[in-house]
DNA sequence: ATGGTATATTCATACGTGCGTATACGCGAA
DNA sequence: TTCGCGTATACGCACGTATGAATATACCAT
């Protein structure tokens, strides 16, 4: 239980974090940075997806927080920002497991 | 840490589900259900939203389980699902306010 | 069944978003 | 500086989404 209202404007900016992070080809970046920071052509490779469609959803992540750059030579390397992006992924993980499983019983059970 | 590998199709659920949290419309109509369930009308009252946009956002976050709904006769009465969907909001919402700490600290600071 | 109220849905429209292609920018090497 | 490579941005297009107005549906009272 944290405040009782919250203000329109913070109300937006809670949107738009969770719109950064609905989105596919974005949580599947997140995920490849589980294993540590990447260049935005490692990212490229490991997805599949393009380099301009990378770089712009790395910059959309990187602005809202949920991802750190460094410059390292010609290159870029990407990381998580902290524990805090995979929480909100695991707390929805979570729920869709266990819905999935409900869905399983009520399937098999009839 | 949970798995190490999200299978593509779990991405696209979490994608969806980050989706229908990421309006300001239906966070707003969370938020007023944490007072207790509401019926259509008085989310309306309480938004300032027009009736059929109110009954659109229950029913997406209806669809995925965000809410429930019961028949109270002529009313549909709506509450929030579970706690789960707070915890979220309370996440976000606790790294947007350290965010905001951060900055004016920058602000006053220099 | 009829009328009235609460809720859901349809339709048209305006806006936002993701994508590929092409191009610009930044950095290091020669 | 000029070149090459890695990364970022601009443009155009196709698609998705939010919205109000109008309409349909569900329920209760009479």
């Amino acid at each position: 239980m944290a405040q009782k209202v919250m203000r329109p404007e913070l109300l937006d900016l809670v949107a738009d974090r969770f719109k950064a992070l609905s989105d596919r080809a974005r949580l599947s970046l997140l995920q490849e940075l589980r294993g540590g920071s990447c260049t935005v052509n490692e990212l490229v490779e490991a997805t599949g997806m393009g380099q301009a469609n990378v770089s712009r959803h790395l910059a959309i992540l990187f602005n809202h927080g949920l991802v750190s750059r460094e410059r390292d030579g010609v290159y870029v390397r990407y990381e998580l920002a902290d524990a805090d992006v995979l929480k909100l992924c695991e707390l929805v993980c979570g729920r869709l497991e266990r819905e999935l499983a409900e869905r399983k019983q009520v399937i098999s059970g009839r």
